[in-house]
DNA sequence: GCCGTTTTCGGCCCGACTGTTTTCAGTCG
């Protein structure tokens, strides 16, 4: 029995209750004693008695209990008998709780998502207590929208309507101030929506901007401190709009970029001073709301130092405090190592792109185009690349503020071979080698190809370790434990590749290799200038990983970097 | 269902909006 298992049983109870139109806290109950498990950092075997751990009693423990034993749980299996499965998929329609399904089992009989459609039809559901025609007419519709909508929008879908968003609000004279929120402010890979804060006194002028702006298909609400609308285009994603006045903006922006957990953790700490938080301010014990300039303000009110919204995620960051001195900031980044130029299929210059990365104050870049075999992005000869050293060299002598390192980024080929031979490696000083083919390939063969590359003397670095895209494709699904392993082994460099599309590797993966010591280098593998700022998503991503400053080598000086490489 | 150095009962984070109601329950974040 592992504690997996038990986590997920617990939270099997807590839905099945939770569609049985049972007391919210009660449901929690279940909830929290699942999370409980999941946040202690101890395998099951680990605990002496998981069943005494805060916030698991009587019934979660009799639970655990049942699975250590006895291999199941009779309240799971007693649940699962008596609630029908269709009834699950009954939560994703918008308006929908526990108990409204509950009652719709209870009073009509439905039991399945087509059950619920012929009952609307019949104009069945209207009848009940409680519900009315508007209801009705929503649920058949959402029933429609259902199959077609994803759930989760990938970071990079959404960025570009952030970008847009702020740009809009920040630029009208009725907005103090204006931030995304939730769970794109945290960095999250995926987000389920948006959320947006806006410090305006006048609401309706800002409401008139947004609907006469945006793309909208449906006003999902439409009230005097908030709006939530469904974008038709380009992505049918929900936005909310929260509007607050100048003084409330950060305490709003902190409540609605949470996380829920985190929100929960610091309303507990507020308990404790018989203070209480809001998204209107922090009510003090005499009554008095204190309202604060920066987010910075509001922490120390606490006692506590600014957290970086990557990390505000289970609530544990708040016992974690002494490694926020350590952990990786924009600040510390002083090189980025794996870009292209139009040498290959880059977008600029060499020294459009050094300029680029002087304008960002590094102290080193690597120029790392593509190799032979990718054709398609014109992979560099090594003719080629013996020419663009030569030209590198020059170049150096032209911009002495940054010292400019000859790379390539060579492909790791579909029999295990590498695109380069050892000699020509040799010369280069940085190597990156990666898989951009046949992605397909069982495991093992996969692993081949990797342990090729990362056993070769002269490879630094194994690029976007995974080939994953967020939200789109898996990836050459290589076994990442084993390549974490050699890397420890070789002490090779593993790549955080920061191009959104990627954020490979993925947070889990990232904590895996600071547990084994594993050097990463974040880097924007740009493509194109504008993608130097992708370095500020990287960096974001890293700390949702806690990953500290000196295992992170583009946080190294160029003197200590550069030893590094040339140690063998 | 779980918890308690003011509590073994009465809270549980808290507030906005909608739709159904004539004062509020349910859902959502």
């Amino acid at each position: 029995m592992d504690k997996k298992t038990i986590i997920r049983a617990l939270e099997r109870i807590a839905l099945l209750l939770e569609l049985q139109g049972e007391n919210p806290f009660k449901v929690s109950a279940f909830r929290k004693a699942a999370q409980t498990l999941e946040l202690d950092a101890r395998s099951l075997s680990e605990m002496d008695d998981p069943t005494k751990l805060k916030g698991i009693g009587a019934a979660t423990g009799a639970v655990i209990t049942d699975l250590l034993t006895k291999g199941e749980s009779s309240l799971v299996k007693e649940l699962e008998e008596k609630v029908p499965q269709g009834l699950v998929e009954m939560l994703q329609i918008p308006g929908m709780g526990g108990k409204k399904i509950a009652k719709l089992n209870k009073e009509l009989g439905i039991e399945t998502l087509d059950d619920l459609r012929s009952a609307c039809e019949s104009n069945k559901v209207q009848a009940l207590a409680g519900f009315g025609k508007k209801t009705e007419e929503k649920i058949l519709k959402e029933l429609d929208q259902l199959a077609s909508r994803p759930d989760r929008y990938p970071i990079w879908k959404l960025e570009p309507i952030v970008e847009h968003i702020e740009s809009l609000l920040q630029a009208h004279q009725a907005v103090t101030q204006a931030s995304i929120a939730g769970s794109y402010r945290r960095t999250k890979e995926t987000s389920k929506d948006l959320d947006f804060v806006i410090a305006t006194d006048q609401v309706e002028e800002v409401k008139t901007l947004l609907k006469e702006t945006l793309d909208i298909e449906e006003m999902i609400a439409d009230g005097d401190t908030k709006m939530s609308v469904a974008l038709a285009k380009p992505e049918r994603v929900d936005i909310d709009f929260r509007f607050v006045k100048e003084a409330e903006f950060v305490t709003t922006l902190h409540h609605f970029t949470g996380s829920k957990d985190h929100n929960i953790r610091m309303r507990q700490l507020a308990k404790e001073k018989n203070w209480k938080i809001s998204e209107y301010g922090v009510e003090k014990e005499d009554g008095s709301v204190t309202t604060y300039q920066s987010e910075e303000q509001f922490f120390a009110d606490f006692g506590l130092p600014f957290l970086p919204p990557a990390v505000r995620e289970n609530g544990q960051e708040l016992d974690r405090l002494n490694e926020l001195t350590s952990l990786i900031q924009l600040e510390d980044i002083v090189s980025d190592l794996h870009m292209h130029t139009t040498w290959s299929d880059g977008a600029h210059s060499l020294e459009e792109m050094i300029e680029g990365c002087i304008a960002k104050d590094y102290q080193l870049m690597v120029i790392t185009d593509h190799s032979r075999y990718l054709r398609v992005a014109n992979g560099l000869t090594p003719e080629r690349l013996k020419e663009q050293h030569e030209k590198i060299k020059e170049l150096q002598k032209k911009y002495p503020s940054i010292h400019l390192l000859s790379g390539t980024e060579m492909d790791i080929l579909p029999d295990g071979s590498l695109d380069f031979e050892d000699e020509l490696l040799a010369e280069l000083d940085f190597v990156i080698a990666s898989i951009h083919s046949s992605f397909s390939q069982p495991q093992d063969k996969i692993m081949e190809r990797l342990y090729a590359a990362i056993s070769n003397p002269h490879v630094d670095m194994i690029a976007h370790p995974t080939g994953r895209i967020v939200g789109e494709r898996p990836g050459y699904e290589p076994d990442v434990e084993q390549l974490l392993q050699w890397a420890k082994e070789f002490d090779k460099i593993i790549e955080l590749n920061a191009n959104p599309y990627r954020l490979d590797l993925a947070v889990n993966w990232l904590e895996r290799a600071q547990e084994l010591g594993v050097k990463i280098a974040i880097n924007t593998d740009a493509h194109h200038l504008d993608h130097l700022r992708f370095m500020d998503i990287g960096v974001r991503h890293a700390q949702k990983a806690w990953l500290k400053k000196d295992l992170i080598v583009n946080t190294w000086e160029p003197k200590k970097l550069l030893s590094h490489l040339s140690r063998d």
